[in-house]
DNA sequence: TTTTGAGTTGTTCGA
DNA sequence: GTCGAACAACTCAAA
């Protein structure tokens, strides 16, 4: 038998803390497949963060990174082949697609006479694996948190690009050029990633709980395009987190409890990336027709009168990235001012977010609709002007993105329309009238209930 | 089985 | 300006 492998990078795409590494060791080809069925909706700033990050990551491998383009069902074995390997090795992926490709290359793979091995996740603790007592998922996050890290996970596996012996490509291998964007990007690849964490270590991190809640300054880890592509696996940064024992270490350590709590969600009920989490949200009445779709549009470009949700759209067009805070400003508006359906903004997240990240993605959506796991109660309507008064008390943020507004000083600019001297040039009456908006989201939840009998 | 306590992120109103 | 109460009722987790 062949002593031969593959490592099959997916979302992993880093060569530290890759516990794939020791099981392939130690001959492997490293494998990346561009998979047309994901790279098609992952969006122009995605794709390019990809692309990047491919880069790097054959540049840590002193270019013998294999990258294919095409379905990994055939890709995957041909490969396999190509090597004589005797197995595949992956972190296991537990997304809706990725559990049903991996179903597939392993069918063909073991009737090649190959293993397909998977060997860890993107989390700490696999989805699956935090259970209640009597064998049940949780749908409750504070008792998944607490179970969660009774459960403990292992110490960062110690690997390098040495750790295995690299086989040639035995196919071209090309790396797409960027997709032409209009957003600025953080700094691609794996070593970009520990950086960028060594940075919020040294700094933001103690501030965390507080400085989190505030787009106006950098108070975030900006992170989630790293654990988004596996460039640093997030067990790493709980080793890391752990001999802080602060409570902003704490806060943020909850942080990646919620990214693993709603991959265990998704995995639990994969039906509920595109379908609401509680069944009983289908009756909840939205607006539909022309008008639905252009409020939906001027939501989209960021033109809503309301300077918060414009500055958080606009964000996200710039640098394919919101602040967390503005997302729920944002999502909120969506849907219990305009009254449109939450996946109607998920999938415009998905198209543009750097980090789009499916289980987080979907599930901070039915957050805010209501729809999902720790239903929030139905009266919380987000307060935009509030909110943007609260989190943004200065307008710095604002006035960032929100380029008519730049002129007016302080806190005025959270509401343009009371100005003595009027509506700025260029700039939107408020789209809605958020009082009764939030009455008639209120009127609308009564409707859920009523059905729920 | 039954019971009890608790549930990310808020807003409004009135004192 | 600040503070506490009301906003309702349901499901989940655990004893």
């Amino acid at each position: 038998m062949s002593a031969n492998a593959v490592v099959w990078f997916r979302r992993d795409l880093r060569v530290r803390d890759q516990p794939t590494f020791l099981a392939a060791a130690p001959r492997a080809l490293a494998l990346f497949v561009l998979d047309p069925a994901l790279l098609g909706p992952s969006g122009a700033a995605r794709s390019t963060f990809l692309f990047r990050s491919l880069r790097a990551l054959d540049a840590s491998l002193r270019g013998k990174l294999q990258v294919v383009t095409g379905d990994p069902a055939e890709v995957v074995p041909r490969i396999a082949a190509a090597v004589d390997a005797a197995a595949v090795h992956v972190a296991a992926d537990y997304g809706p697609y990725g559990r049903i490709r991996d179903e597939a290359v392993e069918k063909t793979l073991v009737e090649d006479g190959r293993e397909l091995v998977r060997t860890g996740s993107p989390y700490a603790v696999a989805p699956g694996r935090v259970r209640k007592p009597d064998g049940d998922p949780y749908k409750v996050f504070t008792p998944f948190r607490r179970a969660w890290a009774e459960h403990g996970w292992r110490k960062p596996a110690d690997t390098d690009a040495s750790t295995v012996e690299w086989l040639d490509p035995v196919e071209k291998s090309v790396i797409p050029d960027d997709v032409d964007i209009d957003a600025e990007l953080p700094e691609a690849g794996e070593d970009a990633a520990l950086a960028r964490w060594q940075e919020f270590l040294d700094g933001a991190v103690g501030e965390y709980q507080d400085g989190r809640d505030r787009p106006d300054k950098p108070g975030t880890s900006r992170m989630s395009p790293y654990l988004k592509y596996g460039l640093i696996h997030p067990r790493t940064m709980l080793a890391d987190l752990a001999s802080k024992r602060s409570e902003s270490a704490q806060t943020y350590t909850t942080e990646i409890a919620w990214r693993e709590f709603y991959a265990d969600i998704l995995f639990q009920r994969p039906d509920s990336a595109r379908e609401n989490y509680d069944r009983s949200f289908d009756a909840l009445p939205l607006a539909s027709g022309a008008a639905a779709r252009v409020a939906f549009d001027a939501w989209c470009e960021g033109r809503t009168g309301f300077p918060i949700v414009d500055a958080g759209m606009r964000q996200l067009r710039e640098q394919a990235w919101m602040h967390n805070r503005v997302r729920m400003i944002v999502a909120s508006f969506l849907v219990k001012d305009l009254h449109l359906p939450w996946w109607w903004g998920a999938r415009h997240f998905m198209r543009l977010l750097v980090d789009g990240d499916l289980a987080s993605n979907q599930h901070g959506w039915q957050w805010t609709a209501g729809s999902g796991t720790d239903a929030s109660p139905y009266f919380r309507v987000f307060n935009p002007i509030t909110q943007g008064e609260k989190f943004d008390p200065d307008g710095d943020y604002v006035r960032k993105f929100v380029p008519e507004l730049r002129g007016v000083p302080g806190k005025a600019v959270h509401q343009p329309w009371a100005l003595p001297g009027g509506l700025p040039e260029g700039y939107p009456e408020p789209m809605v009238d958020h009082k009764a908006e939030r009455l008639d989201a209120l009127a609308r939840y009564e409707q859920v209930k009523a059905a729920r009998g």
